[in-house]
DNA sequence: TTATTTTCCGCAACCGTTTGCGGAAATGTT
DNA sequence: AACATTTCCGCAAACGGTTGCGGAAAATAA
């Protein structure tokens, strides 16, 4: 069976396509009587009016585009979630795509999301984007463009991020506060933007008023093994800068039975939900991807009201108290 | 800046539109020479085709509707990354609704649907979901629905499930093989297609042939305030249906200092992904929602083939071994 | 009754593509 | 040279809506 469509409805009630389309809108030029007969007769064809007719005449798609390097990840989880919620709630619709990390993939992306003729675009670079070439396209079209997470260098985009050097001097201004004397820091992969931030924030905080042990982990394992070597250096606190870093660590901490916190501390910079795994639960600075996401979309709408405003947002970190500090 | 349409080429070139179209398409009737000028303006002027205009003339939209109660789960997670990954490979994209378990967005997510004339569905009922008849009106209008995870009763529909009660069984027959005595086993929300598979190969597998104390939790909290409950009757091995589940038992385990196999064995139905956080790690009957979402994609795929042959797929289950049983 | 206004609806163009068909020009065949 | 083919391209309709404009019929005013 097919989609009904303004002709057959049209057709049928002896009225023209017109008429029928100002009907179903509510427009003043129709009359009640008219208007009754049609939406009756629409609902009880089930009429749904094709997207694509009316994107591709008032040439406004109402989708937005969402890039990101995996879907597969806490942290863009919750601001997926997020995004897809205030989307719906303004009835756009989300399209999202990842790239496995692969900067083909990420192009190839992109032109998708050309060709649906996006009304915005939330983007996450890759690890390895180098060419922000096809993003700066974007931007010509007017297709605004809310960079988020691992955002490019460049000064003229939109970005939201999360506070990566206030939560890194939050946790780091913890550490120092419990007068720990010995810090495993386990940062992720170099060229992050985040963990660029991260990282000098977190060191210039410290600054030498106690040992430091910096490491970088690309992923879980890595992080895992790096802290089961560097335990025999006896830290007396582990800070994790993401999630990721957190589970390899604690992997680690639970395989060499230490007790948390009483043969080490825990410190975390998490999205939330990692850290209320464990028992004690962690302590850890909050970087709500749910927060960000919101955050995004504000921008977003802000973009699409006409604000060429570009501005840098970040979000607003806390510290939530576990029992592993 | 605006697109590109292949009105503006054929300008440029003083060739009719069609000429451009076709020749874009590499068709027989333009010669190569008419081809070269076309292509190298088009690549020049960054043409990108305009996907609402092909998809109203051709009516196949290549989008794929992706609706389930929430994006920020373990397993629809993966099946999520997975059909993603599938559709972008076939030419496809993917558009995802969450419902957040309200029947009315969902009912609101499958009329976007319909709107954008999706040309398929994989569809995870919210828990509440009484009303079928809007996933009945897609089949009507000849929109293939693969439903995933938690699907209807009814018969006439294409189901794509982990081996629910494979799993279940296998997790059983594993407890017996060890010889324990007293099984605490945690389930899900009973209104759940799932959780009652699960339940009845379970306890059928059980027969009687140890205690068995059977429990249901909405969520990780209700399973760890459970868990602390019944460990008062000291069971030996603790059973979790699901990931979430289990990050609720494992709280408590912890919180109540017992290791991991000595004073308790714990095993799980999962993704994969929780049993790997913990040390030592837990043993789990794997469902993968990677899987799952490759057999819903080439069910789906299957479907637009032609086959009308209704089916009802279900993966292969395997026991992953870790050190908590 | 005639003139004026209001009410209600249809015509037609347009958005950017695809595609069947027809036809002029170029080429090939006797 | 006359005819048959082939090569190459354009016309126009269609997909399903939206919207400016104009106009007939009905209602109101003079």
């Amino acid at each position: 069976m097919n989609n009904t469509t303004l002709k057959q409805i049209s057709a049928v009630l002896g009225l023209s396509i017109s008429t029928v389309s100002r009907a179903l809108k509510n427009h003043p030029d129709i009359s009640d009587k008219t208007k009754l007969r049609v939406t009756e007769l629409a609902s009880a064809l089930d009429y749904e009016p094709n997207a694509n007719a009316i994107q591709l005449r008032t040439s406004k798609s109402n989708i937005f585009g969402l890039v990101v390097p995996t879907i597969s990840n806490f942290f863009y989880h919750s601001f997926i979630a997020s995004v897809e919620e205030e989307s719906r709630r303004n009835n756009y619709s989300l399209m999202i795509l990842q790239s496995g990390d692969d900067p083909f993939a990420e192009i190839a992306n992109l032109k998708l999301c050309r060709q649906n003729r996006i009304s915005g675009l939330f983007a996450c670079m890759s690890t390895r984007t180098t060419h922000v070439e096809a993003y700066i396209k974007l931007k010509e079209l007017d297709i605004p463009v809310i960079f988020f997470d691992n955002v490019p260098e460049m000064g003229n985009c939109n970005k939201v991020c999360v506070a990566d050097e206030a939560s890194a001097t939050m946790a780091a201004t913890a550490i120092l506060n419990k007068k720990k004397k010995k810090v495993l820091a386990l940062f992720g992969n170099e060229s992050l933007s985040i963990t660029r931030k991260r990282l000098s924030a977190f060191t210039k905080t410290i600054d030498n008023k106690l040992k430091l042990l910096v490491h970088h982990a690309d992923n879980a394992e890595e992080a895992e093994a790096l802290t089961l070597g560097a335990l025999a250096q006896k830290p007396d606190t582990i800070f994790c800068m993401s999630d990721e870093i957190l589970t390899g660590a604690m992997k680690a901490v639970q395989r060499s039975a230490l007790k948390i916190p009483a043969d080490i501390s825990v410190i975390a910079i998490s999205n939330g939900f990692m850290p209320k795994l464990y028992y004690p639960e962690i302590t850890y600075v909050e970087t709500s991807g749910y927060k960000l996401g919101k955050l995004a979309f504000t921008s977003m709408m802000a973009c699409l009201a006409g604000s060429t405003f570009i501005q840098e947002l970040t979000t607003e970190s806390v510290l939530v108290e576990g029992e592993s500090l």
